[in-house]
DNA sequence: CAAAAAATACCTACAAAGGAGTATTTTTAG
DNA sequence: CTAAAAATACTCCTTTGTAGGTATTTTTTG
């Protein structure tokens, strides 16, 4: 019989090992490593190919999301699961280009997590039953989900503490144009006011 | 031999779980439950008195730290271990006040796990080596700067994007108390705005 | 117990940000 | 080349936060 081989990704170790201690009970199934970081995940992954990745979204520097296109296109066959710690807020920006094979909150217990691992065998999709798609704001993103270099740049920097005007002065523009950006931005990640939106940019899961 | 009761709160079952794991093999441990909420924790831990309490930060609606005091006034031998999943933003806030006897980082590995449930046995507190404490904005939040109770309260709820009307109604009080509180935060910290004001929060490492 | 500190609540005025539009220019991509 | 997307800039109006006060009650603590 064969056994898929399947490797986790995940900063936060306890979690990881009492993860891979429920892939140990699986029959059908082998961990091939446990990596802590994407840096460290795409250098074991060359090493040892596997079959499943388990990838948590939090891996700062990056979000576990971003890396999907560049891990399908290394290795097409890999089925990627997504852990998220919280239900999102901005799920919706999300779920309609999720490009992974199952996408998995830790709040769920361990038999959501084995159903998205045997659907994942059988070659479906698989989105946590407990993923609350809430609809006005799944409305909002499914036109318009992806931010633009601008916003992104105007993004760090009202994250690294600067006001509109000094924004404004900093890009030579005016400070109406970054007003329109912050707005279209708010309207994009579907925060309220600057504490919310610092809280969901900063703190994303 | 007499073996430790142990008891585990946390939200995030697949991590709860694992940690279960971590803690069933030991020789000196028994589990004697799991609780996914705060309100589930105080009914079980009446049934089921416990000597060490693994307790999560993140506990909406509750933060585990809040919960420390009233834990330890019902079951003063009560040897509570705070899991934190990051870094937190307002451990200075929290470090010097922490009434717990152990704070451990998800981040870490099962020994730093070990090594606070060892520590508990021997009626020491135990701190994650991998907390971070020493940061120059943590003295000035903790010492120079004298924040009280209270302000430490709010800095937290606003850093966790709450606006004032919010922490006015989480809070049971009036919205001016709240605008008089982030004025008296705002002259201690010296910054200008909210978003220098989060970012000064937030950022650091 | 009495003083100090903290927490509560209010006022006025101003600044900054949010939200809904519209519209022009520039850049990008089919 | 040209249509679409992005970036720019504006108006009007509302909400939220900032900054300077004052003042009472509650809690802490020497």
């Amino acid at each position: 019989m064969h056994k898929y081989r399947i490797a986790i990704t995940d900063d936060h170790l306890l979690f990881a090992e009492g993860m891979s201690n429920i892939i140990a009970n699986r029959a059908d199934m082998d961990l091939a490593f446990l990596a802590e970081s994407a840096q460290q995940m795409f250098i074991l992954l060359k090493k040892h190919p596997v079959d499943f990745l388990v990838l948590d979204i939090n891996l700062p520097p990056f979000n576990g999301l971003e890396l999907i296109p560049e891990l399908k296109q290394q290795y097409p066959q890999l089925k990627i699961m997504i852990l998220s710690m919280y239900q999102p807020s901005d799920i919706g920006l999300y779920l309609s280009a999720f490009k992974g094979d199952a996408y998995i909150l830790k709040t769920s217990g361990k038999h959501i997590l084995e159903a998205g691992l045997n659907a994942m065998k059988e070659n479906k999709i698989y989105f946590d039953p407990n993923i609350q798609v809430v609809t006005p704001i799944e409305d909002n993103f499914t036109n318009q989900l992806k931010l633009t270099k601008r916003e992104k740049e105007i993004i760090s920097l009202i994250a690294s503490g600067k006001s509109t005007k000094e924004i404004a002065g900093k890009l030579f523009l005016s400070e109406l144009t970054i007003k329109t950006h912050r707005k279209n931005i708010s309207e994009k990640l579907g925060t309220k006011g600057l504490a919310d939106f610092l809280f969901k940019v900063t703190n994303r899961s």
